[in-house]
DNA sequence: TGTGTTATGTTATGTTATAACCATAAATCA
DNA sequence: TGATTTATGGTTATAACATAACATAACACA
């Protein structure tokens, strides 16, 4: 489980890094993507596409498959989310402001994912990518396993 | 492009390996599993599981998705092949033998994918899942960018 | 031969994601 | 201002990826 205190915390800091992201970008955070954004907050658990589209449709406007996923590729590429690949669904990031690299803890007993970029983990992949020659432009890290409070539950 | 002279080699030693290992844990080799695993192999390019199953299909007997999936499950629990999360795609694994960790080289010019896994990488993951207390299980590295040969070609 | 087990066939459907085209709103600027 | 462009989202349809559920076959071996 996540550790934050007051998960509201998290989604209104969420939300006010949208706003300030796109402001200073000339980007427009519009009522959709900030809804999508903060459904995705909803948890510190990966959300998945159609699950937000369930949730959209329930507020007024008949919203569609393109309606998130235009929104979700919005806040992919502005670095407001991310998307967990091996389980096709989206965290929130916890620290936006655009960095390509993205390294996660996933916990398989609760579900929730916590970021975990070092400079450290950079360096070891930048290394490995250099031996073999090879130009690396993003890379994605997904780590399975069981987080502290699911160890201390169990 | 990937290094191997010539790639006959790289598919033939894909089966014989295949075929040990299934012998070794006293499972089957069976026509569809190897069929599968020759059919992943036919370039160092991750390969869709409907790319597979078209190419099944021209064979005799009408093939469908469980009878590919089924294949790429057995193969993929025995470490003879790998799932590419981000591509939705497999390939080969360059040395079967069960490592749990793999990490991936992914030209985006050519889509040629080269394991990197080195006990360099598996203690950078390992520290970084320690200093967060997590228990690693497994990990999933996808680095992106461009091989050697694309870098000299373009 | 019968029983359990594993592998595959079969049908259907669930899940994830995008294409293509249109209407409208907002920004830009002559 | 009005014309033009660009961004946004609506709409319909379908593509692409994956599995559920149940039937049957093939095999191992008591």
């Amino acid at each position: 489980m996540n550790s934050c205190e007051t998960h509201k915390r998290c989604i209104v800091d969420a939300l006010s890094k949208g706003e300030e992201i796109c402001a200073e970008n000339g980007l427009k955070f519009t009522p959709i993507r900030r809804k999508v954004l903060e459904l995705v907050w909803e948890s510190h658990k990966p959300v998945k596409a159609y699950t937000i589209l369930k949730k959209l449709a329930k507020g007024e406007g008949a919203r569609v498959p393109p309606t998130v996923y235009r929104a979700l590729d919005f806040l992919l590429k502005n670095g407001l989310v991310h998307k967990i690949n091996s389980l096709n669904a989206f965290v929130g990031c916890s620290h936006p402001g655009r960095h390509k690299q993205c390294y996660f803890l996933i916990c398989t007993h609760c579900d929730e994912v916590t970021e975990c970029c070092t400079a450290q983990l950079d360096k070891a992949i930048g290394v490995s990518a250099k031996d073999n020659l090879f130009k690396e432009k993003s890379a994605s890290l997904e780590i399975l396993g069981t987080c502290q409070s699911c160890s201390l539950r169990s």
